[in-house]
This record gives C-alpha cells, sequence and structure tokens, in this order.
DNA sequence: ATGAAAGCGCTAACAT
DNA sequence: ATGTTAGCGCTTTCAT
C-alpha cells in the first residue's frame, strides 16, 4: 500500500480511502491512485484490514457439514457459497464426520481465523464452544440438526413428520411389517426420524418391533449388512423406511441383492441423485437442502448487520415424492 | 495475548513462545501460561500472526472447483481438506461454474486473503491471474483442466485415452453408429474426450458423422434432448458416449424416454452415484478423483515447503467399469 | 530464560 | 480534500 500511495504521490490513507470508497477524495486523485494500483497489481490484504477495522470484520464464513462430499451438503454449501459471495465474503468449509472432536477442532479452526459468522451442523448435542461464541459476539446458525440448547438459532427440516410421512405412506398401502434402517440415536436428526416412524405406526395401531428396528447404522455397508439379516429371518418386514440417503443406498443394495427390489417397499428420508432413474424408482421424503441452506445464510447475514432480535427455529418442510418403491403393496 | 500475559505474569513474548511451542521457556513458565489461556478461553489469532510472521503463511489454502455440489468436485474437495487438516491448513472452497469470470473473482478472492497456496480447476485456457500468482510466488497445482501454458503442476485424468478406451469398449461390441455427448469444447476436458472419441473411431476405421456429435452440452437438459433428437432421427445411433457425469444422467432420461435403455448401449465418462443399482448399470470411464486430490494437495505441500524443483504434469489414470450399459451389442 | 521495542499492512481518530 | 499518528494482535530482533 505504500508502495501505491508513494507511486501515486499521496498519503496511504487516501490510498485507504479510494479502495474502501469512502468520501471525501476528489476524482483526479482518486483516478492517479487507481492507475498506480492497477500498476503494482496491487491487491490490499484484507486480513491485516480486519484488525484495525472498527468492526473487525473479515468477510469470511465458517461452514461445517456432514461431508463435503455429501449430497445434500454440496447443496447447503453452493447455495451458501453462492449468498457469500454476493456480499463479498469467502467461505471455509469443513467435514464433520459426525465425530464431536472432529466439530471441536472444525470450529477452533474457523474462530481463530476470525470467521464473521458461522453455519453449523453439530454432532454433539450441547456443543461445548458455544459459551465462547457468545462471548465473542460471534453469530451462528445452526443448521440440520438442532442442538439441545435454548436460544440457537437453527434451520433444519421437519424431520420427525417428515418421517412420519413417509411411514403413513407405507401404512396407506397395508403395510403393517415396516422395518427401521436408522443412523446412530446420539445424533438428532436420527432420533428424531425414529420418532415420526414411532408416531406413524402408533396412529395406525401398529406395535413396534424391535427385530424391526435397526440402528446405529452409519453408512452403506451396516445399513446393507442390517437390512439382508432382516430379509432373511423369519418374519421380514414387508416395507423398509430408510432414514438417511446413505442408508438408502445401502437398502437399495440389499433388496437388489436379495431380489426383494419389487417386492418389498421402500421409503428413504433425504432425496438421491438419480432415484428417478431407478426400477423402481425411489419414493423418498425429500429435504429441500437449497431452502435450508438460503435461510441459514440469510439469517446470518440478518445477525451480521442487526440487532440480536430474537432466535428463529425455522422448519423447513419435507415433501414425499412416489415414485414406484413406496407404492408397493404387501404380499396377499 | 496481553491479558494472557498480564495473569501469567511474564511478558507478551513467553506467552507466544508458548503457544509456538519455541524453545526456551521453562516448564514452570509455561505451566502458568497455559492456566492463563484456559482460564481466558484465549485463540490466538492467526491471521495477526501472519501478518508478522517471517514466512507469512496463514495455513489457508484456496480450492476452486467447477461446483462444490458435483461429486466428482465433492470427492476432491473431501480429500483436499483432510490433508490440508492434517498440517493444520484451513481451505476456502468456491465454484467456478466453468465462468472465467467467476473463476478470476474467486482467485482474487482467495489472494486478498493471502492464501498460502492454490487449488484450481479452471475455464480459461490462459488464466490472466498467472502472472501475479508467479509475482507473489505463490504456488497453484491445477487439477482436472490442464491450461495452454507451460511450467503449471497439473494433476487431471488421462482424458484422451480414457475416453478413447470407452469408445473402443463400444467398438469391440460391434457398433459403428457411436453418439458423441459433450461439453463446451472451450474446455480442457471437453477437447481432449473428444479427441478421445475420434481417436478411437478412427483406430477402427469408422468414418466421423457430425450428425452423431452433440457438442457445447452443459448440463443435464441440453444433453437429454440432444440425445432425444438423435435417438429420432433417421439414422439414430446404436451406442452412445457422453464425456461427462451430467450428461450422462441426461443421456440416461433420454434413452429411458425413448424406451432405448436395453437396446442403446451406453458409456460414461465419469463414475456416478447409484450407477451400478441402475437396470441395466451404467458402464462408465470411471476417474478417480479422490487420487487426483490427494496428488494434488501433496504437490501443493511440496512447494509450499521445498524449492521450486520442475513442475510436474501428473496423469491420473481412468478404469473402465463394465456394469451393463456398455454391454449392449448393435440390433441385427 | 525472559522481555522491550519495532513493525507487519491496514484503518480510526484527529489534525490540517 | 488530504496527511499524520497511533494502534489492531501478533512475531521479530535484540537486549538483558
Amino acid at each position: 500500500m505504500k508502495q501505491v500511495a508513494a507511486l501515486a504521490g499521496v498519503g496511504t490513507k487516501t490510498v485507504s480511502r479510494v479502495i474502501n470508497d469512502e468520501p471525501n477524495v476528489s476524482e483526479a486523485t482518486a483516478a492517479r491512485v487507481w492507475d498506480a494500483i492497477r500498476a503494482l497489481d496491487y491487491q490490499p490484504d484484507l486480513q491485516a484490514g480486519s484488525l484495525r477495522r472498527s468492526d473487525g470484520r473479515t468477510r469470511t464464513l465458517g461452514l461445517l457439514v456432514g461431508s463435503v462430499d455429501n449430497p445434500f451438503a454440496g447443496a447447503i454449501h453452493r447455495v451458501v457459497e453462492d449468498l457469500a459471495a454476493e456480499r463479498g465474503m469467502a467461505v471455509f468449509a469443513s467435514s464433520l464426520d459426525d465425530d464431536p472432536a472432529r466439530e471441536g477442532s472444525a470450529v477452533r479452526a474457523f474462530l481463530q481465523r476470525r470467521v464473521d459468522g458461522l453455519i453449523l451442523t453439530t454432532a454433539s448435542r450441547r456443543p461445548d464452544y458455544l459459551a465462547q461464541l457468545r462471548e465473542r459476539g460471534i453469530p451462528a446458525v445452526f443448521v440440520d440438526r438442532e442442538p439441545l440448547v435454548d436460544g440457537l438459532d437453527t434451520v433444519a427440516s421437519d424431520n420427525r413428520a417428515g418421517a412420519a410421512s413417509g411411514v403413513e405412506h407405507l401404512v396407506a398401502r397395508g403395510h403393517r411389517r415396516i422395518a427401521l434402517l436408522a443412523d446412530r440415536l446420539d445424533l438428532a436428526t436420527a432420533s428424531e426420524r425414529q420418532q415420526g416412524y414411532l408416531d406413524a405406526l402408533a396412529a395406525a395401531g401398529i406395535s413396534r418391533s424391535d427385530a424391526l428396528m435397526a440402528t446405529d447404522l452409519h453408512d452403506v455397508d451396516t445399513a446393507r449388512a442390517a437390512l439382508e439379516r432382516m430379509l432373511h429371518s423369519a418374519e421380514p418386514p414387508t416395507a423398509v423406511f430408510s432414514a438417511q440417503n446413505l442408508i438408502t443406498i445401502g437398502a437399495l443394495h440389499a433388496l437388489r441383492d436379495a431380489g426383494c427390489s419389487h417386492t418389498v417397499a421402500l421409503v428413504g428420508f433425504d432425496d438421491l441423485p438419480l432415484a428417478d432413474l431407478l426400477d423402481p424408482g425411489v419414493t423418498v421424503v425429500a429435504q429441500d437442502p437449497q431452502e435450508i441452506g438460503r435461510r441459514a445464510a440469510e439469517r446470518l447475514f440478518a445477525l451480521l448487520e442487526g440487532p440480536d432480535d430474537e432466535p428463529i427455529r425455522d422448519v423447513v418442510p419435507t415433501r414425499l415424492i412416489p415414485r414406484g418403491s413406496g407404492e408397493i403393496a404387501p404380499p396377499g
């Protein structure tokens, strides 16, 4: 910056004024400064600026998602990136892997880099960094999973009602032996979706059966193995509700390998790419990751601007998309 | 930091020494400093440090991909993130959208934040920011697409040979009317894959037909429409080679809608999630995004450490995965 | 083994 | 309309 000032024959503060287009610079000097900037390929150091700037903003934001290579997370990330870019903000992205330790170190890494705000998916239900965020006045919006702490801003799917709607869909076709394949129940989403499953069973007067509930599944292979076991049991399910996208993929493999794709019904929570091209098409309870990302980002920007009004708890509805697999009737 | 120093009854430099575990601090003082750090929830400001640090490192890196919600990009991103985290580096991720303007502003945003290094997918074949990177000594590794500039470090799939192998696979089944569905030819990957297609036709003594080549496709819908037109033409293809993942999805839709999934062969470049669960399974020329990401990241770290040796041009082989769609024989 | 002073690139506050 | 001085939170250099 000093070089630019020297070349333009002005003081550094004037350069600063030009860059941030503050008032009180004559057009002529501004032009000379811009010339110097171009001549030297000068690019201001945003970090150095934020060090002294009164608001301390770094124009940077941290995004923590399940995994950056999960399609649900990718969709959220993309929306957040676009909205951030409109405001000149860059985004740090990290993967959580549903590991509280990893979650902690990712948040720490964000804070050490002085992000202005955070959009976080959590594994821990009572994250230990909340006090620190509050102290430092760093706004955070929680997405996808709602921590068990009051007063937080959250945006998430209506997991319980969505799951219930998926199971009701199967009940309406006459199914009574409906399996549940779910993730680790310590995760908010998994337990809420299990609740929805139980709600729908109860509403239909179907008693729950532990043999039909496989939980603590966490990837394609464990889900596949769990459903395989059930299908080969004495009383196999006539329908399956899988409560997460990777688990649905595992279920699809198990059904196909057992030759049951057209006889055992399947509804999955969260949409999959290509789900409509499979045979049968995969009926899903679709979330709207773009909408979740959009609302979370806009809420975060509002928190960055304005005064701290009431925290929001934004529930994004899900949508059941019938494509074939969920409309298979029970045998007999 | 001053507060920590005060609380521990030491100078700020000693705190600095403790944090960066530099030598010449007695165990006793170190312990006192750590206590103070914990008591105050102190987290050092990495940016402020880098401002003064001799190497100027921010422990930050910029990653530019096609789009963060594309599975190929997601896989690269994930590997890069993991390797970066091992070294205490955080990653800024941006989407390119194959738009040179967006590419430019993303790189500018990275530079203004003083990233230590870059991993870039480009849309422009001669990026205009290269001189600036060189001047500032910021190492960059180009992934997926190779710019038309010498002396750059690149890691990419063997697009030409990979595409040729996919087309040869169809030729070997007896196909002679093989369609090409490709992306914008100004993108390195698209033109290289087209070359591979042409190589394979030439090797088989098949003359090229413009009616069977659709290029400048850029998303699912344009690809689908292009193939639909071909399928309804006087001399429809008996096989299709689609040169990119989104285009393959479009092709799958067109084939299914026309009822040709089991009669017209298809080989796609780049793998798709669930490709193995479709009927028929989608034969693909699979890339290895994890390996591409790994090599790019490791190259970048080497550049950050070591002296500037020769640039590398790393070609990652592709692998043909037969799953059914590519093994359909021509009629008659 | 420790600390004081200077300075990284920038902006705030106050001159002029 | 412009420049000067101080200082953001840290690390360097150089004393002690």
